[in-house]
DNA sequence: TGAATGATGTGAACCGGTTCACATCATCAG
DNA sequence: CTGATGATGTGAACCGGTTCACATCATTCA
């Protein structure tokens, strides 16, 4: 039914009467003078016509294809995904969504399936950002990490979050409303904003005086209610919760209920990452938020920006806004006692 | 560092004593004989050979590229986006998602723009089903619309959801527990998992005695609240609130709380989409579940599926599994006044 | 035996751009 | 006025496959 037939370049050279090279580098505005520039663009401009993608990946060598790969089983990771699609889309990227499913062998095979794909740049949400895989992927695919530095490669640039910041104001916070023994509920993979936060966590809570027990959990409710849970029952369990994660912080929700412990009454609880439900749960949580887009278009940029812009082995630093809400307030019994 | 050239088509041949053309038929098993298309595989194999998707695009006119179009705000579109993506990876093609933000305009828009992207095929999660620009993609681009039908496309293939079936279900459940009055939210874009379901439920209501009143919702929680608490505050109030998705149904437990009401106590909350928050607000949600990966793979099927399959224009329905949780109950005054 | 048939293989064109090496011409310095 | 320089434009090769039209050869049937 769309009659027209697709123009090619050959069309628009012979409407300018000029060759397929001359037409080319100066719709690209790399030759010719300006004159016969802004004629070549107008013919094209009327004739509709742009560019076969992929006439120009065979023949540049770029398939203007960017793999998404990495850990994509939470929320917030997987609007994250979606996003970076959209913003590559804006540049004429497609994208190809590899959820390695927190999996570091599935992630080393998907990076080897990619090599076959021709992909040419990655946005990678490193499941094991110390493995040395990625150094195996050829040196002209770029790779942008989020949320950590991927050490066997050392050139690649990546968008890190600042946790050293959120860490250290969650536990302020918490300092500051008056309770001396939290707990630390981090995602099991090393994967998270926020790796080495349980590392932190221990040195800056010393230094405000502050207990803090570090404990390992699923990214599921389900399973982070578990987690939580085992935190709870100790004899001197915490007056406050910190999770990496609102998905987490929900199942920690979840265990106080279950326990019969009121937030924030007998529990504070702390979440991560903002998610659109923070606010409704009850009381709405109290979490840290971030620029969602400004990571993902930085990530874009550091891929599509220009080969030499001498940002190689370049890292940016995001830092998590402190959502104040209503499942923190200082703690009932300062030092509760088993219940 | 990856040393090795890539290989080509051609070194393939050399390597098999045979023409191009004869390797390239030879290894897509399209000619030769069994003898010869297995030394061309062995061959291959060994030489860790797989053809470039760019040459091959070029060559053979599809690009591999599939777009992924449509309203994709909620987390259950942006999860089944997710899926969708993946699955597209499985069958080597990579995808373009785009967000149309529930605007008809930014649909019609980026179906446009797509034309230039050569995609080969798009899955539409509609925004507008009976918009006519459905009908101006490129009849060669097969569309598979999960959702809703094309009216404007006929011969297009589509994954729809047994509202009927969901619908009744629904208000079967309410009518069973003794609720008369029963609030519906549909998302006020006519584009969702039920859409006719404003009129179905009219009429299946009827028939069971209930009185069903339709109101339409935005999809974001906070809108849902508002939408809600508008049905909650007449002087007849319904004694139940079905929910066309689970983010208006916690838009809905949000209203409920405001307004001083408890659930299910006062008012009962249905919802769909079983989110994975369902199961942890409190009381847990009754819902409706999908096989997500059931649609993501008949519609991914149907795109790939060869040209002839006489599928054109076929219809896969999905019925949705009632889960029933806490969130509702018997009516504890039946024809609850005002409050 | 000879013609029709079908299976196997081949060279070359083609998809639609990009890029290289070179030709042409105007400009400018010496 | 001459030769070097740089800007503009050109033909052809190339990217790596697919596919068409045709050549070869072995079968099969009359």
């Amino acid at each position: 039914m769309t009659g027209a037939q697709r123009k090619t370049l050959q069309d628009i050279a012979d409407a300018a009467g000029l060759s397929k090279a001359a037409t080319s580098y100066a719709l690209r505005g790399l030759r010719g003078s300006e004159a016969t520039q802004a004629r070549v663009r107008a013919i094209a401009e009327e004739f509709g016509y742009s560019a076969d993608p992929i006439a120009r990946a065979l023949a540049s060598g770029r398939s203007g294809n960017v793999a998404i790969v990495g850990s994509l089983r939470d929320l917030w990771r997987q609007g994250l995904a979606v996003m970076l699609s959209e913003a590559l889309r804006a540049q004429e990227l497609s994208s190809i969504i590899a959820d390695v499913d927190g999996s570091p062998q599935r992630e080393e095979e998907v990076l080897r399936s990619l090599a076959a794909q021709r992909v040419d740049g990655v946005i990678a949400l490193p499941v094991d950002p110390s493995a040395s895989y990625w150094a195996d992927v050829p040196s002209q695919t770029r790779i942008v990490s989020i949320g950590d530095a991927l050490t066997a490669r050392p050139e690649s640039e990546s968008v890190l979050f600042d946790n050293e910041y959120g860490v250290g104001t969650a536990l302020q916070h918490l300092a500051d409303l008056g309770h001396r023994s939290v707990g630390l509920l981090a995602p099991s993979l090393p994967s998270t904003p926020g790796r080495p936060a349980e590392l932190l966590a221990q040195s800056l809570g010393d230094s405000m005086g502050l207990t803090v027990t570090v404990s390992s959990s699923p990214s599921s409710v389900h399973g982070a209610a578990q987690a939580a849970a085992q935190l709870l029952v100790g004899d001197r369990r915490p007056t406050a919760l910190f999770c990496l994660g609102d998905s987490i912080a929900f199942g920690a929700y979840r265990a106080a209920r279950d326990l019969g412990l009121s937030v924030p009454g007998d529990l504070s609880i702390l979440g991560f990452d903002d998610s659109e439900l923070a606010s409704l749960v009850s009381p709405e949580l109290t979490t840290f938020g971030w620029d969602e887009q400004a990571i993902v278009d930085a990530a874009v940029g550091a891929l599509t920006s220009p080969e030499g812009t001498g940002t190689a082995g370049g890292q940016m630093m995001f830092r998590p806004v402190f959502i104040a809400r209503a499942s923190t307030t200082r703690p009932s019994r300062p030092n509760a006692p088993s219940r």
